[in-house]
DNA sequence: TGTACATCAGTGAACGCGCGTTCACTGATGTAC
DNA sequence: TGTACATCAGTGAACGCGCGTTCACTGATGTAC
């Protein structure tokens, strides 16, 4: 930790706390959604009393920001180094599978239905793009020429969330269904909606992705 | 209205308050999400106390159970609707999204991310699978021979959910993807997750559908 | 048609609870001379 | 090395609020003779 060289005692304790804090939210979270997160729950957990909070968070809403940056940040993490060490988009969407199984409460704060009234940071879109990029460098140059369709000319002309990225259309459409395709895989299964029916879903993700990779190799 | 000739007054008005209680159920929901419904709130909104609604319902999960029976009902109608009427996979496609977005939170009701703690009545799931058995009929049979996967054979070995239906697993495979891929867009859409993004989410949906159609045609 | 009784919708008070948040304070830790 | 002062983490009491739910009750509506 580069950190505790500068970090004064009393900066690393707060540090501490701040992730012990965190800690006990993302475990409440995991138990009882991000709906019931309580300050003074948290506070009786790790010993302390609600109002001592205050020292480390401005407010609730406070900690939420945080935990969705958390959140984004590491998944984001995970996909550079995946990337880094030139992984495929096969590779990413296991990834994706593995981090959202983890802990699936951490993927539904991001992806799932969004807390009524909460307004997301500036920054953690930002990180959001990030991840676009990733899976954009992921998607690489296609086949040429590759046919053209109305929804390709549609998102060549809405490519503002590709930031300045150079895929072409076809590339474009592909992330977007990584995303969707996988999503709505994943989502459906982390709420239990499967469950009963019978089958695996790590197949039917398995399938969706090479149905993914497929509109990049047709 | 059948009943009203065989109801009493007092039955009728029994259920004239159930409704009303249901529809600023739904008003609340709209505007703050699930979480936030509250008997006292909906007691005040409609003129009576909190106590008052007791007579109607339970307790707040019998409401509840209520109105995700009512939002499983009216989808199942609007689909069997539209498969009496010779409805294909697309235009059942383009009814799951006219209803989705006419009322966002009761979409997300059913399938978004499920309320802490709450357990789905075993008649809900019936409804759903009821759903499925129209989608199903909606695939209808495929060209022969369909080329097998793992997947197509996995389906085979686990078709419980599709309640005795004869569908071949590759319509199996393709009445799966048609609820997961069109949930996988219109769930992150009803998110939000796409605004700011440029593009239009409906051409990315029927890109979509028209995937999911052509796996029943390839 | 009129009276006696039963049904039942809705009220108001109350219970116990937990929430986020503020505020004045104590006491330990760190800093400056 | 020792003393004086500043910083600041955490407490405990308090505020106002809304929640789900119960209970004994009033008063209107329906039923039976």
């Amino acid at each position: 930790m580069a950190e505790s060289d500068t970090a004064s005692p009393r900066e690393r304790y707060r540090a501490q706390v701040r992730e012990e804090i965190k800690k006990q939210a993302w475990a409440q979270i995991a138990e009882a959604g991000t709906s019931a997160l309580s300050l003074n729950a948290i506070a009786k957990q790790i010993g302390m009393t609600g109002p001592a909070l205050y020292r480390y968070f401005a407010n609730r809403d406070d900690l939420i920001t945080e935990l969705i940056r958390d959140a984004y940040r590491s998944l984001a993490d995970v996909f550079h180094g995946r990337a880094e060490a030139g992984a495929d988009l096969t590779e990413l969407a296991q990834a994706l599978r593995d981090w959202a199984l983890a802990d699936p409460q951490r993927y539904l704060l991001l992806y799932g239905t969004p807390v009524p009234g909460y307004q997301a940071p500036p920054d953690t879109t930002a990180i959001a793009a990030e991840l676009m990029a990733v899976l954009l460098d992921a998607v690489g140059p296609g086949p040429t020429p590759a046919p053209s369709t109305p929804l390709h000319e549609h998102l060549d002309d809405h490519r503002a969330w590709a930031a300045g990225h150079p895929a072409d259309p076809a590339g474009l459409h592909t992330a977007l269904v990584f995303w969707t395709r996988l999503h709505g895989v994943l989502s459906l299964e982390l709420a239990g909606h499967f469950t009963g029916m019978g089958f695996d879903p790590a197949q039917l993700y398995a399938a969706e992705v090479d149905a993914v990779t497929a509109t990049r190799t047709d």
